[in-house]
RNA sequence: GUGAUUGUAGCUCAGUUGGUUAGAGCGCCGGAUUGUGGUUCCGGAGGUCGCGGGUUCGAGCCCCGUCUUUCACCCCA
């Protein structure tokens, strides 16, 4: 077979050892977080039935999702007619019946379901894996991510969203990074909607001012025209767009604007719960009502949240809601959601622009062996046990080669401590400890060392 | 899916209007130092110029296709 050019599909990365070290860091710091609010851990397959998947995160959503086509002659199920026809949305039906998860948030709604006699509600759970997207990678975007899902589900109270917050606010104090924490509540947006009489084209208007940051209240308003929303609604929009003051005010305002709308004023009596309830301790970051946040995922029904790094232009870090109903179509109703979604692979992104990460690595090794050969190997493989049984991470190098090799094997792995053990150490049955950092160097008593390094 | 952009040594990049044998720095390997890394000095290996086609006497350079990189749009962690 001829030589390839080893290469990895588009938008997916490699991992070396250094950023794996980090990577460890970061799910081991969302993981601590998790536990300690109570969740526990599931996973699910990388793959699902495309039925569990399509559907779920609208028509965009289908589009992105990796479809895996059937095993064996796939093609024999088709017709000649459905061939030339070449309409490939159709045909993908014939031929894929499984797909890679797009999320974690769906597959989690399908393991409730399946399993809702062995779950003890309300069920928090976390979940770590990665998720597979199929649209073109940049900045910050990735076909293959990792996403550190907490959610609660099976309880509607409020309670549930304001320890999400206190959790979002912990993880990203624990990583020393700036953010903001921003809420909206699909209710109200649903009550915007319908006092302007355009309730139909809610995920229109949504989506359109979810850009308000972005592109700017022109050219909201002429998206929302494109859409066919008449020029009296987007003229009644307006008001509600530019509200402004702090959230206590906004919420004031958006009560007498809301007037008409049973559901808008649901949402902001939910808003207006929450904020309460945040009163009651301190965050390290700010918390704001953001009537333009939307986001696109149209499961959601109640809060939303959205987290933005201050000093790092990279989209959200993470992102989540309620979702009243996502089991419903699963066959179990009235069962209610809400959970967060940490990007991995961004807050990675973030941490390495910002170079915040501990100096401290306790995944390195800590002391290494300079190899001299057999009788060498023999007198220090024992006292190796007995550092690793200590806990102290510790190898020796696997033949006796140059020692200019070893020592430059052990610099380049940053290992702190390297012990010498030649001949003379042999007679005399001590430990040449070389301190890799300062370059000192001294004879220590074996059990001096095993001492020295606990 | 749309519009741009990138590709030359392991890495970062030079390479003249198309003209002999494609270069540098870093890294790697060996030596100076048969028991001492990170600094120094000397030497060496490593390239089908992303891939395929075309134009030309001649292509790393021009044209077409394709893959890849990065960025924006759509959408999103």
């Amino acid at each position: 077979m001829a030589v390839q050019k080893p290469s990895i599909p588009k938008g997916t990365r490699d991992f070396s050892p250094a950023e794996m070290l980090k990577r460890n860091y970061i799910f081991g710091t969302i993981k601590k977080h998790f536990i300690r609010f109570g969740y526990q851990p599931i996973e699910t397959p990388a793959m699902e039935n495309l039925s569990t998947l399509m559907g779920k995160y609208g028509e965009e959503g289908d589009k992105l999702l990796f479809k895996i086509l059937n095993s064996g002659d796939f093609l024999s199920k088709v017709s000649d007619a459905e061939l030339n026809e070449k309409n490939s949305p159709k045909i993908t039906t014939s031929i894929s019946e499984k797909g890679l998860r797009y999320d974690l948030t769906v597959p989690f709604a399908r393991f409730v379901v399946q399993h809702q006699n062995e779950i003890n509600f309300p069920f928090k759970r976390y979940q770590i894996q990665p998720v597979w997207r199929a649209d073109r990678p940049q900045k910050g975007r990735y076909r293959e991510f990792f996403q550190c899902d907490a959610d609660v589900i099976g309880n509607n109270a409020l309670l549930n969203e304001v320890e999400l917050v206190q959790l979002i606010d912990a993880i990203f104090s624990d990583f020393d990074v700036q953010i903001v924490m921003k809420l909206n509540n699909r209710k109200i947006l649903s009550g915007i909607a319908e006092i302007i009489g355009q309730a139909d084209k809610i995920i229109d208007i949504t989506v359109a001012i979810d850009k308000l940051d972005k592109i700017g209240l022109e050219n909201v308003n002429k998206e929302l025209l494109e859409k066919g929303l008449p020029q009296k609604a987007i003229d009644q929009l307006q008001p509600i767009l530019l509200l402004s003051g702090n959230t206590a005010e906004k919420l004031a305002s958006l009560k007498n604007v809301l007037a008409s709308s049973e559901i808008g004023l649901k949402g902001v009596d939910e808003m207006l719960e929450i904020i309460q309830y945040l009163r009651l301790f301190e965050l390290k970051n700010e918390v704001e009502l953001d009537l333009t946040l939307a986001r696109g995922l149209n499961y959601y029904t109640g809060t939303i949240f959205e987290v933005k790094a201050k000093d790092v232009q990279i989209g959200s870090v993470c992102g989540g809601g309620r979702y009243d109903d996502l089991t419903g179509i699963f066959g179990l109703k009235d069962v209610s959601g809400v959970g967060i979604s940490f990007g991995a692979d961004r807050i990675f992104d973030v941490l390495n622009e910002l170079n915040a990460y501990p100096k401290q690595q306790t995944e390195n090794t800590k002391v290494f062996f300079v190899n001299f050969g057999k009788a060498e190997e023999a007198f220090c493989l024992p006292i190796l046990a007995q550092i690793r049984k200590l806990g102290v991470n510790a190898e020796i190098y696997p033949e006796a080669t140059k020692m200019k090799k070893q020592m430059k094997y052990a610099d380049d792995k940053k290992i702190p401590i390297v012990v010498i053990v030649g001949e003379e150490e042999l007679k005399k049955s001590v430990l040449t400890v070389k301190n890799m950092e300062s370059g000192e160097q001294k004879e220590l008593a074996i059990a001096d060392f095993l001492h020295s390094i606990q």
